[in-house]
RNA sequence: GUCCCGUUCGUCUAGAGGCCUAGGACACCGGGUUUUCAUCCCGGCAACAGGGGUUCGACUCCCCUACGGGAUGCCA
């Protein structure tokens, strides 16, 4: 009902493109889209580009491109923080002609040196307000700061962890304007949350924090307030936040590998969040079953087997047509052109499980569409010696003269298996390590009729010969 | 250091005072199916951080401790 007469639900993912999409980017963003989609709100994008050194346009086109792709696109045109600079100044003008803010012209020094004698001292390092009363005038070398009320506290009520106090006494008057005239982060965020009319901001626990000093700018600028949804974080196995050392963190490079974008989504989702016994999750089940205060507080490690499950899981669901048009890519970074095998449709759905991601089964693939380079040294130690070899030179004559098709074969290989008395690996497996050079493969008769006859019979030469 | 958040099997989690001999999933280990591998099926291992309260009764509520994370920038 609240919600009826309240005005709609705007999220917002504000990632700034000092790096390539993270997954942890990818859950933070998927929340917010679910979130809107749930409330028949709108899901907005904006760059938070003012680090002007570590900011860059491929970054950001990655991210932008990327969150497309994965199917998470923004309701609006994304907005850059870097065009916006003059709704920033106004803003901070306005927090000056109130009186909530002042200039200080403390010198870098001189705060390293006071943030030094407070630490000595036991105390927080933060800054003591000295120039609060100063009434200094703007230069080239003040910066505005915000007179941060001295006592009260600020409550927020958050969607995930309930009612978070912090006291006002705990807060130093936060830079809004940098002494070259830029504005902070804070500000930024603050006026474009307001100029986007974002109601819900949903967003890393590492910002929690930072909520108690953006709601005093929003106070000073007379804004209504945000409804707030301060996500665990993502950890690498040793439970510090999802870094490069842990494992990949780039959604580019899990694209690579051949995990399926629904299979991503799928794992990010599960990360801090369960819903019964359910475990398979796309998108539109997101947005029916998924519930914002369902998230777990605590911070959730990525384990990289949940996600092979997953897209097991996930490729396993697919179509053939659709498994197929998933596969062709990474095929083709092995120079394979899936059409070229005379078999391709019965070769791909035999090997479609033979591992977790794309770029895996590809791999297995690659003795069906040309000679692999090397035998598997152990499966070779295991079944190929000379009695292997002898053996391999009377089941090569008995294929020159067999009509090749899987029925036939295996039942020529059974046959002679029975015959010779011999345990079936050692008769199977030197033939298939002779046609795949490895030991796995699917059965023999289909994977010998995978072959056009000469090819296997000139693979079990090239054996023998080893 | 200070403030904030957190703590159930190795991992993701269920659990909102009795339903818990703490459930599920992944991983792992056995077994079955398979000529091999994968899939699939069956079974097993494995956790309430510790200590105090409150209560007839606590994984669930309160306090303390420990541990972990985050924040403490003229980065975002």
């Amino acid at each position: 009902m609240e919600k009826i007469l309240s005005k709609k639900v705007v999220t917002r993912f504000a990632p700034s493109p000092t790096g390539t999409l993270h997954i942890g980017g990818v859950r933070t963003a998927l929340f917010n889209y679910v979130y809107s989609r749930q409330n028949d709100g709108l899901f907005l994008v904006r760059i938070e580009d003012t680090d002007r050194e570590r900011s860059t346009k491929e970054f950001e086109n990655n991210i932008l491109k990327n969150l497309v792709s994965i199917g998470l696109s923004p309701d609006e045109k994304p907005i850059n923080q870097s065009d916006r600079n003059d709704i920033y100044l106004q803003a901070a003008e306005k927090i000056i002609e109130s009186g909530n803010a002042y200039w200080c012209d403390c010198s870098s020094e001189e705060l390293d040196q006071m943030r030094k004698e407070q630490t000595e001292n036991g105390k927080k390092p933060m800054y003591d307000g000295r120039s609060r009363n100063l009434g200094l005038k703007r230069s080239d070398k003040t910066v505005l700061r915000l007179a941060t009320p001295l006592t009260g506290e600020i409550i927020i009520n958050d969607i995930i962890r309930g009612e978070v106090k912090f006291q006002n006494s705990e807060l130093d008057d936060l830079i809004l304007l940098r002494s070259d005239g830029t504005p902070t982060y804070h500000l930024c965020n603050v006026v474009d949350d307001y100029e986007q009319e974002i109601t819900t901001v949903i967003r890393g626990e590492d910002h929690l924090s930072n909520t108690p000093r953006q709601i005093h700018i929003q106070n000073a600028l007379g804004y209504p307030k945000l409804e707030y949804a301060h996500l665990p974080l993502v950890l690498g196995t040793d439970k510090k936040r999802l870094s490069k050392r842990h494992a990949a963190t780039s959604l580019d490079e899990y694209r690579e590998k051949g995990y399926l974008d629904s299979a991503i989504l799928n794992t990010l989702a599960r990360l801090g969040w369960s819903k019964g016994k359910n475990e398979i999750f796309y998108l539109e089940d997101l947005i029916k079953d998924f519930n914002l205060s369902e998230i777990q507080k605590a911070g959730a490690v990525f384990d990289i087997t949940k996600l092979d499950w997953h897209n097991t899981q996930h490729l396993a669901n697919l179509s053939f047509q659709d498994f197929k048009e998933a596969l062709e890519p990474h095929l083709k970074k092995l120079n394979i052109d899936i059409d070229k095998h005379k078999n391709s449709e019965i070769l791909i759905r035999s090997m479609r499980t033979a591992d977790a991601n794309l770029s895996l089964i590809a791999n297995a693939l690659i003795p069906y569409y040309k000679n692999f380079e090397s035998y598997d040294e152990h499966a070779v130690k295991k079944f190929i010696n000379d009695d292997a070899k002898e053996m391999l030179k009377e089941i090569k004559v008995l294929f020159m003269d067999a009509s090749w098709d899987e029925n036939t074969l295996d039942k020529l290989l059974k046959e002679y298996q029975i015959k010779k008395e011999l345990p079936i690996p050692k008769v199977f497996q030197p033939v298939r390590i002779a046609l795949t050079g490895a030991s796995k493969s699917p059965s023999l008769g289909l994977t010998l009729s995978l072959f056009d006859k000469n090819e296997a019979i000139a693979r079990i030469d090239r054996l023998i010969s080893l």
